[in-house]
DNA sequence: ATATATTGCATAGCGTGCTATTCTTATGTA
DNA sequence: TACATAAGAATAGCACGCTATGCAATATAT
């Protein structure tokens, strides 16, 4: 029984998500964001103010983290949180001046990334591969994970 | 200018990088293994005794993470650490029999969520998604990181 | 031979993800 | 009305990656 990280999917895909990571990172560090914070950054721009709870959702990253996340959002003056008035339990979110700010600088640092990583396929093959991919995590969400399928 | 996750090549791929670790986790975990030490077991499943130098040039991990790594790996039984007679400074590591013992089942469960996770896919789409994956970590590795081309 | 790198490793500190637990506030039902 | 449940959020604690430092041992250069 052999293993080669070649011809391991998981294995590459982890090796490349480090690489995209560091090359974002690389890029909006400077504008004082991170990678984490991005995705949520990207909800806000699109709608200014959500519930921790949608960006939850929308995101797909366990609550904790993302309560994680809006604290040093918080702490780094991307975002305030406002009590809702119909309900005491929800947080608002909302963007700050100098988070709306960064919109354009932090996505043009994004669409860079990828251009720049893809920048070895062809037109075909960027098409063929993201849709590889979504295949691919379309595959994982239908049993979202859990043990290998019993054999007979 | 637009963002959207689905044409992202970065999102998805951070996206699918989660959701392997997860499945292999769920897998590896009941043997006593976690996802950050599986790269090194699987060096040390073929050479029993490496450098910590030389497992760091192989994994492609940073010097602090595998220190760190091979920390919780001598925690928990896996591994041990013996002084170089050669050179003082080197720590030769190698694998106990209780680390041996783990490589069938662990390689199985490594190659069962590639199997489970490319299961959507033709052949075809395997080999071609394996191919893209490498040529993608290539274009990565000419320049390893660094800022976005000057355009004219 | 002594001074200056370089190499191997450890530690501190942080970001980002996870699970498990707890707290508060709504909401349902007896 | 009282009590159990559910939902939103915070916190604790861990794994795993990173950068930045520090330290000891070896190599190299003058």
């Amino acid at each position: 029984m052999t293993f080669s990280r070649q011809t391991s999917a998981g294995y590459l895909v982890n090796d490349l998500a480090r690489r995209f990571a560091a090359a974002l990172q690389t890029r909006i560090k400077p504008m004082g964001l991170s990678t984490g914070v991005f995705p949520v950054m990207v909800q806000l721009w699109e709608r200014t103010e959500l519930t921790q709870a949608e960006l939850v959702r929308r995101i797909g990253v366990e609550q904790a983290t993302m309560a994680n996340t809006l604290s040093r959002m918080h702490r780094d003056g991307l975002i305030e949180r406002r009590q809702s008035p119909d309900d005491g339990r929800v947080q608002v979110i909302h963007l700050t001046e100098k988070g709306k700010a960064l919109r354009d600088p932090a996505i043009e640092a994004a669409l860079s990334v990828n251009r720049s990583a893809l920048s070895g396929l062809t037109p075909e093959e960027r098409d063929q591969f993201l849709g590889l991919l979504a295949k691919v995590v379309e595959t994982f969400g239908q049993h979202d994970d859990g043990p290998p399928p019993t054999d007979p």
